[in-house]
DNA sequence: TCACACTTGGGTATTTTCACCTAGGGATTA
DNA sequence: TAATCCCTAGGTGAAAATACCCAAGTGTGA
């Protein structure tokens, strides 16, 4: 599924930035390096997109606590990843309340900073997953007969086999097949997961 | 609006718990200390609420992060301040991540304190709709121990007895004795309502 | 009229859950 | 020390769900 990460690393510090730059070359991750947050965000204006950012957070002129500040605001996607030379913890704590993704002091291991960011990107793409899942999902709704949703509807409510059988006035074994198939319409291999995808959709109008 | 502010304070350390007691009273608001996540956890499941919590981190038994998790895994929507000896950066991090309001190093000065306070109490305003309903069935929540949580939120997930035996390494019989359990402490009486229980009040997650 | 989908219902066998029970080990508390 | 709670795990038997198979009646649209 993942293509090629592409993350950005900025980093006033030269010597910091080849080290990474290295270091994920041999990771096969494309990355891009800035020396200061503006020359990100000229990039960014730019149309480029990154799968993650990584920022130091003590740099001249803007500060990878305001870089985050701005991305959010921006409503720019993309984790960020802050690192820090000091521990500060006040500072660690405004990073991840305005959004930041993950915050790592130095010197830290470079195992440590690949894992927060495969983690990042992972999470990070769960929203989008969500909105596109559950209009695939909405859909198979639609398909749905009425018999086979009132059986649904009874399910999801908790009702055993039999109890809907006799509400619906038919037998438990043909509720059992209309059980089976709505099962597989809906793609849901148990009925946890059938509650959860009825509640989901269920619980938000289409936008 | 604010009738009396009602906190609670949690520390190990006694002398710490005097101090706190004691400016809080000065500055006319109502303090419950416990000298560990246990004490409090008893409180809570009496049925006790505060409109803040303030607690240590490093304490022997449950950790201030543990307490943490696990209000809000329940579900509980009061704010939690937590205080640290040691400048940790990564559990800064980690308890902000969690949900914890605010992180505050030791020494702090006890108006850096207050202000967090004030300001979790502030934005933890957030409209309530069935929140009578809600309290109930977090009540509940919070009567499980950890173990019968893990089973119950794999349960949920839509895993088998089995499976979630396999997982958590435990014979079958066992989950199935905790999953009885779950489901009494609960009051759900099927898969069905546990999950919708368990969405309700956590009001989470994909699948 | 024919094909197709939906509904209905049955059979059979396996798996899983549910509702009871007992019981030991470990940790905590009175 | 005794009581209590939790985790562990086994047994039994009933109920339910699951996964397959099958067929017949009823529509709808090509």
């Amino acid at each position: 599924m993942s293509a090629l990460i592409h993350i950005a690393v900025i980093d006033d510090d030269e010597a910091v930035l080849d080290s990474l730059r290295l270091y994920f070359a041999r990771q096969n991750i494309e990355t891009s390096c800035f020396a200061s947050a503006k020359e990100f965000l000229t990039a960014i204006e730019g149309g480029e997109r990154f799968d993650c950012i990584v920022s130091d957070v003590r740099m001249p002129g803007m500060t990878g606590l305001d870089l985050v500040h701005r991305l959010k605001g921006g409503g720019l996607a993309a984790p960020v990843v802050l690192i820090t030379g000091h521990g500060d913890v006040d500072m660690a704590v405004a990073a991840i309340k305005v959004g930041a993704f993950d915050f790592i002091e130095k010197p830290f291991d470079e195992a440590r900073l690949l894992a927060s960011i495969h983690n990042a990107i992972e999470k990070n793409q769960q929203p989008e997953i969500d909105a596109a899942e559950l209009e695939r999902l909405r859909s198979r709704f639609m398909t749905l007969s009425a018999r086979q949703r009132q059986v649904m509807e009874l399910a999801v409510a908790g009702l055993s086999n039999k109890e809907i059988g006799s509400q619906l006035k038919i037998s438990p074994k043909t509720v059992e097949n209309h059980r089976a198939w709505v099962m597989e319409r809906i793609g849901a291999r148990n009925i946890a997961e059938l509650v959860r995808i009825a509640m989901k959709v269920q619980g938000m109008p289409p936008s």
